[in-house]
DNA sequence: ACAATGGGTGAACGTCTGTGCACTCAATCT
DNA sequence: AGATTGAGTGCACAGACGTTCACCCATTGT
């Protein structure tokens, strides 16, 4: 015996959420039958109840299994931003950030694409949940932001709205990403234009409050 | 003879048109069947077939349809920023800006829920026209920019980074919009969180190459 | 008055869909 | 050693799907 029982069930629940995360990768999860899923890996349709009751609720696993990857990339990021004792600039910060988050979104195209797609288009339950997490992620972003030299001025509404403006920010940038797969040079560009971006944000952030008119 | 030919031919495409709109508002044009839009408006399968060649088709005649609504939205924005001859403050701009946006995507609700949702699931060709149309929003927004008092450090590569800024927002804030629907104090709160971030965002693009570190 | 047009019909096709049910047989438990 | 479990099978069903074709018949052009 090569492989335990457990091991061969596991073995095919990865087969299938690889399977699922393939083929809506160009329609959506609402478009994705069971058949297509159970063709795909390689047993029969009927099969696959043994390991979800739904294509829903196989959507659901794949909005952990994805988040797991953007959580991996948060903290990547937070390790950039807390690096050395020294204090690092504002320009400094955001560029490592934009880089990580580039080469994540490379790294995990297949998650990030899902979350994107999903977030507007998915069933009802996965609408949800993603919006759900993104939320959690805004909020540790805030809690990360208010550790940063010169929020003085910043109250906790101010914090949450300039988190929201953030991540919907980047998840457009990995949207754009995405979608300029395999074009190097339209890359550059979406990198540059996210950085530029973010230190328009950042300094708006800081002069809030003071250079209002 | 009450209605004269076309007439009654124009009457079934929009009835077509209305009932895709409604059809796809829980899913996407991609889980959108032939039939089940034959169905809701009355007629017999074949019969889509007299108006468009498919669901692709259908999906690109709606994509035109939802941004003749988007674009009169951005018509009544710049009458209000053109509004007077005397200067008006950013913030009295921005401030109506959104309440400009806030009460189309009221008005035109399906329309704006149809481009949040295909722009990232839809069938492949209509997400390249919402893309592209969206571009040429933001083209429009940056000539708009640049006619602004305060610009003079703004090249025409920070416009375009800029406006993309600005648009990737207020989509974003359209969508949270669409899904709060009917939840009034959800709704204002959103208001006033897009008005801050704009706010933010025209603050941090006033101080751009000048307040750098 | 007559012929042509074209929106809408209705039946039929082959294919794909989700799901129910009885089954096998190797891995596991006792 | 023997009983049990459970992942995967195979068949069958009813329904929805896109598309074809020949067919109406009221409106139109002549």
């Amino acid at each position: 015996m090569t492989e335990t029982r457990v091991e061969r069930k596991e073995r095919t629940r990865r087969a299938i959420l690889d399977a699922a995360l393939e083929l809506c990768e160009d329609s959506s999860l609402v478009a994705l039958s069971l058949r297509q899923v159970a063709g795909r890996v390689g047993i029969v349709p009927t099969g696959f109840y043994r390991h979800f009751d739904s294509i829903e609720a196989l959507g659901l696993a794949l909005v952990d299994e994805s988040f797991v990857s953007l959580r991996a990339m948060l903290r990547d990021v937070r390790r950039v931003e807390a690096g050395g004792t020294a204090p690092v600039s504002f320009a400094a910060i955001v560029d490592r950030s934009v880089d990580t988050l580039v080469s994540h979104v490379h790294a995990q195209r297949a998650h990030f694409a899902f979350i994107a797609r999903e977030r507007t288009a998915g069933p009802p339950a996965v609408r949800e949940a993603i919006r759900h997490e993104i939320e959690l992620c805004e909020r540790e972003l805030a809690t990360d932001l208010a550790r940063l030299p010169g929020p003085d001025a910043w109250s906790a509404e101010d914090l949450r709205i300039l988190s929201n403006l953030i991540v919907t920010a980047m998840v457009h940038t990995a949207e754009s990403l995405i979608s300029s797969a395999g074009r190097p040079e339209a890359e550059r560009r979406l990198t540059q234009t996210a950085r530029t971006q973010l230190r328009m944000v950042i300094i708006g952030a800081l002069h809030w409050r003071s250079g209002q008119d």
